[in-house]
DNA sequence: CACTGGATTTTTGTATCCACAAATACACTG
DNA sequence: CAGTGTATTTGTGGATACAAAAATCCAGTG
């Protein structure tokens, strides 16, 4: 996994956070589901405070909700909230691009290319995996960007909305509009225009975000 | 204030929460100072468990730095984090500023003015006043875009550079071309083209930036 | 003087108990 | 019988005491 929090988890509490953040982008929770304390931490292995620890983490992060005395629930976006999500990708994915222009070459190219053509192979495979690879092409161009703040902005916002990738790859017929769009964003890197290239991230994301909204969103908060 | 986060303290932890959130902001712990557990629970009457709690919230939105084993420190910004941080508001803060542009009228670019004049007032009782009325005049744009997210975003931007805003601004002749600088902000949003007020919030913050560069990082983690 | 191996300190995690808010069930009244 | 107020139950949040593990310190040794 790409995604920066993604190390090996050297207290309990790192361990609760990626058991959870990991189950809440496969799906294993699903968004309105009570999180219960003692059954997560049974679950794992450890005790409540960890797990209470891992919560107030994912809270900041988005993907729950804890309300005073009333628990902690997965949080769902509504159809404005991924919209909004989408929004911010488009500006920060776009500032990225911008910054990480300098140091695309022929052979940061060709990886996005592999990278790419993985992505499609692997739309067979479904949705999960598909996200998958479409957040590391993301994440590669963001991480040539060399800001490491803004890298984990980044992807702390792919986390988000994963779950409404994968449903909603899953549900609709395998967009092919997707392969186009990315190499369209391929050929913007070998432009060498760093302006153009925000652009055309910017639009790129943006697009994506009206698919998502075709079909009925899968809770309201 | 104007953050989304306060609210009046429902639990222990929020209480924390804002404790030490404010103690960072205004300086009254400084960067590298440790937070140990027991004393700050001992300082606002609670145990070590939601002081703990906070410790991860504060983490996530880059505050503190926890080590894993070694405790838990107040984070500092290098000259590049700094720098970093001024980009994602100028692409985030455009971005409000462009979503804005519709509930803009008579009415808000008069309070506007206000906060403004407000601003420029504060500038005689010291650094941290004025970057409290910064932040409103920032916050009460953001909060015109109607998206909570974005907003709380560029919220918790805000609080991780405004002690360097401080001590900056009690440092250095109090900057004459801050005033300049918003009131041009708002003639690009008499204006009425949002893209035109995008590029003008853009580089307003993009501009800040050297200026704050120009004399030593008060901190390097 | 560098290095190794233990003792000490600090941090992290566990177990248990208690208080209190919220949800629920229930009875009482109009 | 509907609506309202009250008691019971449930579960969350927090405190305290205790235990384990990691890091740090320090002295003795080669």
């Amino acid at each position: 996994m790409a995604l920066p929090y993604a190390q090996t988890p050297a207290t309990a509490e790192q361990e609760a956070f990626l058991h959870l953040q990991s189950a809440i982008r496969l799906g294993r929770y699903r968004a309105g589901d009570r999180l219960i304390p003692e059954e997560i931490a049974a679950e794992i292995g450890m005790s409540r405070m960890p797990v209470r620890e891992a919560f107030q983490r994912l809270a900041v992060e988005g993907l729950v909700v804890i309300r005073p005395n009333r628990g902690c629930i997965v949080a769902g976006l509504t159809l404005e909230e991924i919209y909004e999500t989408f929004e911010m990708r488009s500006v920060l994915e776009g500032l990225a691009v911008r910054l990480a222009m300098p140091r695309m070459n022929a052979e940061t190219i060709a990886e996005l290319e592999r990278l790419l053509a993985r992505m499609e192979r692997s739309g067979a495979a479904g949705g999960a995996d598909w996200v998958t690879r479409h957040q590391e092409f993301h994440g590669y161009i963001c991480n040539l960007s060399g800001r490491p703040k803004l890298i984990r902005h980044i992807a702390s916002l792919h986390v988000t909305i994963e779950p409404y990738l994968r449903i909603w790859f899953d549900y609709v017929e395998k967009p092919l509009s997707a392969a186009e769009e990315h190499s369209a964003v391929i050929d913007s890197l070998r432009g060498g225009d760093a302006a153009a290239a925000e652009a055309v991230m910017r639009s790129h994301i943006l697009d994506t975000a009206p698919l998502l909204a075709e079909f009925a969103s899968p809770s309201r908060r």
